[in-house]
DNA sequence: AACAAATATCGAAGAGTATCGATATTGGGA
DNA sequence: TCCCAATATCGATACTCTTCGATATTTGTT
């Protein structure tokens, strides 16, 4: 089924994700520093990290009234092996007139 | 930027769109076949085919009347370097407990 | 209990997306 | 030229996304 495919691929297909994502993997946990680093108030941040969660693209960890985030690298890894796939599928009949 | 790598991901956050990649991956080119195997109808296809095109990750080849499609597969290998990326882009701080 | 910090949720606005039926366009064949 | 097949475009509709300000919730601190 592509639907949760397709679903990862949405979480990603925003800027402000992907900048997140990178944020996050350079360290940065925490929703109350992510938001300096943004050009978005505090409930589109949440909404955002809302988006890459239920995505399973991130984890988070509740910390008293932080809340920390970090990224599921085997998710990330999931998606790359899924593009490989389908660039390794073809193998078959996909010949077009190599000019010879 | 991460504007042009959104855009792309966002190419691929639609089921109908993963299917035909797949389709043309296994040697469908062209649209007058592709119609027969998607659950949509032949507006909306050409507007999938465009999608697809205008995120670089298909070229059309006009012939005659029949328009084929290629999977640019350079971009595909270009989303996932990216991917790659973004996990390895830790390699600093991200240090979690490892339980030791 | 009162307050502050961090986050989530709500309601709304505006933009964008997927889909369709109808129609236009383009190219090949009679 | 006339018709057909393949594709694109248009206009409309319903839905989803992103964003915000305002407000609620949760937790730690005094």
């Amino acid at each position: 089924m592509y639907h949760e495919q397709a679903q990862r691929f949405k979480a990603l297909s925003d800027p402000n994700r992907l900048r997140i994502l990178e944020l996050l993997i350079q360290g940065e946990t925490c929703g109350c520093t992510l938001i300096d680093k943004l050009p978005i108030g505090q409930p589109t941040l949440s909404y955002h990290l809302k988006q890459l969660a239920d995505a399973g693209l991130t984890r988070r960890v509740v910390d008293g009234t932080k809340h920390l985030y970090y990224v599921e690298k085997d998710a990330l890894a999931s998606l790359r092996e899924f593009l490989r796939d389908v660039e390794h599928s073809t193998a078959t009949s996909c010949e077009v007139e190599t000019n010879g």
